[in-house]
DNA sequence: TATTGATATTGGTCGGACCATTGAATCATT
DNA sequence: AATGATTCAATGGTCCGACCAATATCAATA
């Protein structure tokens, strides 16, 4: 389980532009820069940050991507309200970033799949096909040979696939993201574990089934149960 | 409602980049291009497209930022699988492109939102602050004076921040950014803009007497009656 | 007052140069 | 033969300076 890649930490080799993109982004969160305030030209913003323009307009274009701001040709750049345009990416930011209320925001994105999984397994259950469900056992067969986490986010994974809700599968695939550098909270003990590796059998039994309504209940049961192991180890932190 | 403004249809003054990321795009969504597929370097890319290289990595910037291509400095460009690395943002290519399943989508889109708004709504009604139902009945008193369908996006979107979970606001904006273009199926029948109305008041009753159930229901109701108007209009047209 | 048109500002594109990282081939060491 | 170090070519990242294109501003005009 521990291999040695885990003890590592990989090196921060970022790139120019993406510094200019955490700095001018921080300012925007953190409020120093308001919504609708206008930023300096390309050319000064070059000036001040002592890089090429071209670099400072790379930033840009993350910056608008993450609908952090705004860019007018002929006119220039805006601060846009992050709250009314900004994207699942921008929360990725958010966080990671310092803003002290990274575990009240995973939490809340607990939430949110503690609701929508579910529905989302019964539909799987409905409209599965038999590719979908070889796919699903094929991941389960992996066996303790490939980490629970990457087995889990690929159980997951297959079961929006066989939902065949393509806004779910996008979604999920934000939670995996996250999950992949908070799950150690959860996957770190044995038990769950144990727990999980069950839910992936069981489930995969209620989707062969058709079982819409096990399905749904096993889905809701093992989230309540993980939102439930974080919470208290968080809590244990404290 | 039909304002000069919505007869016309904006014009395409899309900037030299954007263009290549829809075609690369394009590409890769239809198969073209696959997963694990190495794409030209950069000065080969630039040659075949006709355009200067900055214009190129531009635009590969914006798809590398859409999970559709993973650049990796002094190697080269790949092609992702958009199911395991695509995020909404990519979605909206998906559904504004010509792949012929817009309006399954769209339908997906609402499935999604009438299972997470109402407890969105509920919990919005738990935690809502004084200044939180302020803003709320501000919108709602704006009246005729403002189009209905900018009114209902601004509804949810307080509901959001009364709720205080970040992650749903985000969710949230996409939704909104996608009924902006496919609101009218609603909106243009007189009874739904009623049918709105009413809601718009009656869920903030709801919120301000902190009446958790109530707002769910109200919620729900609402969400599956848009459902069901918008199957009927959908299967008239065919 | 309202419209038009010149001008300045600012984002978009260009071409060409050099830097930084990576991977593969080569060579040296054991 | 296997392993490690060196070199080199390929490729993305940054830089410079120039010009194009859209927009805002304001003076000139009707």
């Amino acid at each position: 389980m521990t291999s040695p890649a885990n003890i590592l930490t990989p090196v921060n080799k970022s790139r120019l532009h993406e510094e200019i993109v955490l700095q001018i982004q921080e300012k925007i969160i953190c409020g120093d820069l308001m919504p609708g305030e206008k930023l300096p030209p390309e050319r000064e913003l070059a000036l001040g940050l002592n890089v090429n323009r071209a670099t400072v307009r790379e930033a840009l274009k993350k910056l608008e991507m993450l609908g952090l701001v705004k860019i007018n040709h002929g006119d220039g750049i805006y601060i846009q309200d992050y709250l009314e345009s900004g994207n699942l990416e921008l929360l990725k930011a958010v966080i990671y970033g310092n803003t002290g209320n990274t575990i009240d925001i995973i939490l809340q994105l607990l939430f949110i799949r503690r609701i929508l999984s579910p529905e989302i397994a019964a539909v799987a259950a409905k409209n599965r096909s038999d590719a979908d469900l070889r796919d699903l056992k094929h991941v389960i067969d992996g066996g303790e040979s490939v980490p629970v986490i990457d087995a889990d986010m690929k159980v997951h994974h297959y079961i929006a696939r066989s939902s065949g809700n393509i806004p779910y599968i996008f979604i999920l695939n934000f939670f995996n993201q996250i999950f992949l550098d908070y799950g150690h909270l959860y996957f770190e003990d044995e038990n769950n574990m144990i727990h999980s590796r069950k839910f992936h059998n069981d489930i995969y039994k209620a989707i062969a089934d058709r079982n819409e309504k096990k399905a749904k209940k096993i889905m809701y049961d093992v989230l309540a149960y993980t939102e439930e192991q974080i919470r208290k180890k968080i809590q244990a932190v404290e």
